[in-house]
DNA sequence: TCTCTTACGTTTTTT
DNA sequence: ACGTAAGAGA
């Protein structure tokens, strides 16, 4: 067979990562290398000359995105569709495997997923069940506790009992937390992965079966896994298995939600006779911008050692803008892109990168005032709007009638008279025979614990989702979704709420018919389908885990804005990287420990190797953000750029005077205004009726004035001074 | 039950 | 500064 267009254009590193005999191996591929291509290439050419089965072969990768990619790269490269090889993401992966062994693994057939959003809701009712103040026990503090353990492979009960108040409520509510999520048959992600994991650590047949079919596993950005994905990964592999990761230590940018770079780092000590192969020759950027980044990131400590270079020349040099203030920075970039597509360039070579999103407002603002089109990544995606999960809410109870996030979420909406007083009888019912808010709604009927008019609501509710389940069986699924959209009350809800956003929001629910007619669940699925899945069921799980793309039909030649972390594996003719300054970037709350500071510089590197032709580097030596103004320091990363690849637009601290003044805060000047009298900021004051209290804040002038004063007896109260008759202390 | 007020948080994001 | 979300009052 000829083989050749395995080997075509590859460099002679590439080619050694394609053609490696079997064994384990970590390609490190730096930015731009062209890792993608050898990781498609090396599966082809596991195929083709290696004579591996489709079936043997796991690919994975983080997101579904990337999957895709890979997948529509490999069909075409071998000339037939490979639905038998299994290629996903990890948690997609993780569902299969507990789709299609749901009974070993101690699911019920039909469980569901629930997203973070879903999954800090039912944090939340946990916390409130046990009666913890969440104020104390922030149900965001918890999730994070819950999902952190997991991604260590513990349950609650491997953690050992803490001696603090603090974290014995913590795992208090994880062990709560564990129950609910049982009785529910509802999974998280976090959970998806663990529960993998434990299916083929814990069985032996599954094991063996899955240990001697994956003789290759092939895993991207290796360096984003976290523990239990890597020991996934070891206990799939078994001993026989080879396993081909491909990652760059210098792009690890997730230190912060589990990922751990050591797990490159350990990779040759863990996998026997592991081979390393890099891949540094870069078809991406110029030689000044690779010089750049790899001075900058050559900072960093405990590097496996990469240097990134190209044979096509140095290119333009690096702009570097000081910029007075955020505002005048805007201004900046704005006119260089307008000269940009003025000398041919299109608006979607351009990127604007900064470190949080905050930073997008400003040039938003001035990109509208310039006309100039943009689009912004990031915020909600698809599946994760409001309206979009009502209506899920409705189709998950269809599904399964245990499932509390789904009925708490709909219960009430379009509002039936439901109120939280009944709806809290109705959890304490639930919690006293331990069963499902559905099943409490009959226990409350018979024992008579409910208002007869929450009893008739609730009823109605009941028999509506019956109803609903009912008329939908036997229906196409997007007949389904259109059926509940309406009869539940959903679309009417929608179409009568004011506002702008309504509008959209029933745009988005008549999308949502049409995603479920496009729904090809075939698509998504291989061969060992599992069984007895409703094409609902499937349509569910394919929400939660694919939340889809963030908007659609922009994508005309637009300005591409979004932050650092969004960025990576992109590439763009122009980057702007602004808002270079301490404590923005590096960031404040990365800044105090070595690890953190290092991570910081990792995505300076990843924002610079994005750049392939011109690399723009600004900071404000002003800059308001979160309401304060305050001075910025030049970022170290611009000091740890060399000199000589720079080019200064406004040479720093040359004159003083900015042009842009920062704009003076509004702010009420009390002095001059007498309505007041003698009543200031902080003075005790007292009341006939209230009391005694400490003035908090001072508003309006004139008859208006009005003065809110934190009583002792009485907490905050506003009160107009004309009437309130207060005297000093 | 709805609307207004107040408090709060505010690095980065995927599944 | 500003948006959101929970709580309080009409």
């Amino acid at each position: 067979m000829d083989v050749s267009h395995l080997l075509d254009n590859l460099n002679d590193n590439q080619r050694q990562a394609v053609t490696a005999p079997a064994a384990h191996r970590l390609v490190l591929a730096g930015a731009g290398s062209g890792k993608t291509s050898v990781l498609t290439r090396r599966i082809g050419w596991l195929i083709q000359v290696e004579q591996a089965s489709v079936h043997s072969i796991l690919a994975v990768t983080f997101t579904n995105k990337a999957a895709a990619e890979m997948r529509q790269r490999i069909e075409p490269m071998l000339g037939y569709p490979i639905g038998a090889m299994w290629v996903g993401t990890f948690h997609g992966i993780a569902h299969r495997l507990l789709r299609m062994h749901w009974e070993e693994a101690g699911l019920p057939r039909n469980f569901q997923i629930l997203d973070s959003d879903d999954q800090k809701r039912l944090v939340r009712r946990v916390i409130q069940s046990l009666e913890l103040d969440e104020k104390r026990w922030p149900p965001k503090l918890a999730q994070w506790y819950i999902n952190g353990h997991k991604e260590e492979g513990r349950r609650s009960h491997h953690v050992a009992p803490p001696q603090d108040p603090q974290n014995q409520g913590l795992l208090q509510i994880y062990k709560q937390y564990e129950e609910t999520v049982e009785r529910l048959g509802v999974v998280d992600f976090a959970e998806l992965l663990l529960r993998a994991h434990e299916l083929v650590r814990d069985n032996p047949e599954l094991q063996q079966h899955y240990q001697r079919r994956f003789q290759h596993i092939l895993v991207d950005e290796f360096q984003d896994t976290n523990s239990l994905q890597y020991a996934w990964i070891r206990v799939l592999a078994g001993d026989r298995s080879k396993v081909f990761v491909v990652g760059d230590d210098d792009q690890s940018i997730y230190g912060w939600r589990g990922a751990k770079i050591e797990n490159i780092q350990n990779f040759n000590r863990d996998f026997d006779g592991a081979e390393t192969i890099r891949l540094e020759q870069n078809y991406r950027s110029t030689g000044n911008i690779l010089n750049a980044a790899n001075a900058v990131i050559s900072r960093n400590s405990g590097r496996l050692g990469k240097e990134l270079w190209t044979d096509s020349g140095d290119g333009e040099a690096i702009d570097l803008y000081a910029a007075w203030n955020e505002q005048d920075e805007a201004q900046f970039v704005v006119d260089r892109i307008k000269a940009w597509v003025e000398t041919g360039g299109r608006r979607d070579e351009v990127a604007i990168l900064y470190r949080s999103n905050a930073q997008s407002r400003v040039f938003e603002e001035r990109l509208i005032a310039a006309a100039v089109p943009y689009r912004v990544y990031g915020g909600h995606r698809f599946f994760e709007r409001q309206e979009i999960k009502d209506a899920l809410a409705y189709l998950r109870l269809i599904e399964n009638d245990q499932d509390d996030t789904a009925f708490e979420r709909v219960v009430n909406l379009p509002a039936r008279g439901i109120g939280n007083s009944s709806l809290e009888k109705l959890r304490a019912a639930g919690r006293a025979h331990s069963c499902s808010l559905w099943r409490a709604v009959a226990v409350c009927a018979e024992n008579n614990l409910l208002a007869a008019r929450a009893n008739t609501a609730l009823a109605a509710f009941v028999g509506l989702i019956a109803s609903l389940r009912d008329a939908c069986h036997g229906l196409p699924l997007h007949e389904q979704v259109e059926h509940v959209i309406e009869k539940s009350g959903l679309l009417t809800h929608y179409q009568n709420e004011k506002g702008d956003k309504a509008e959209a929001r029933v745009e988005n629910l008549k999308e949502l018919v049409s995603a479920a007619r496009n729904f090809d669940p075939d698509e998504d699925v291989v061969a060992e389908r599992p069984e007895g899945m409703t094409p609902l069921a499937e349509f569910l799980s394919h929400a939660a885990l694919e939340a889809g793309e963030q908007q659609g039909g922009q994508w005309e030649d637009c300005v591409q804005m979004m932050t650092l972390h969004s960025a990576k594996g992109l590439e763009f003719p122009l980057v702007f990287l602004v808002g270079l300054e301490e404590g923005l970037f590096p960031h404040q709350n990365s800044m105090q420990d070595a690890g953190g500071l290092e991570e910081e510089r990792r995505l300076a590197y990843v924002g610079m190797t994005r750049s392939m032709q011109k690399l723009v580097l600004s900071h404000a030596e002003s800059r308001r953000l979160y309401g304060k103004e305050s001075p910025g320091i030049p970022s170290r990363f611009i000091d740890e750029v060399p000199a000589e690849l720079m080019q200064e637009i406004r040479p720093r601290a040359q004159v003083s005077q900015p042009l842009y003044r920062p704009s003076q805060a509004r702010g009420r000047s009390l002095e001059d205004n007498t309505a007041f009298g003698g009543i200031a900021l902080g003075k005790m004051v007292s009341h006939a009726k209230f009391g005694d209290g400490i003035v908090m804040a001072l508003e309006g002038s004139g008859p208006n004035a009005r003065v809110q004063v934190n009583f002792n007896d009485v907490g905050n109260k506003w009160l107009v001074m004309q009437y309130a008759n207060l005297t000093e202390l």
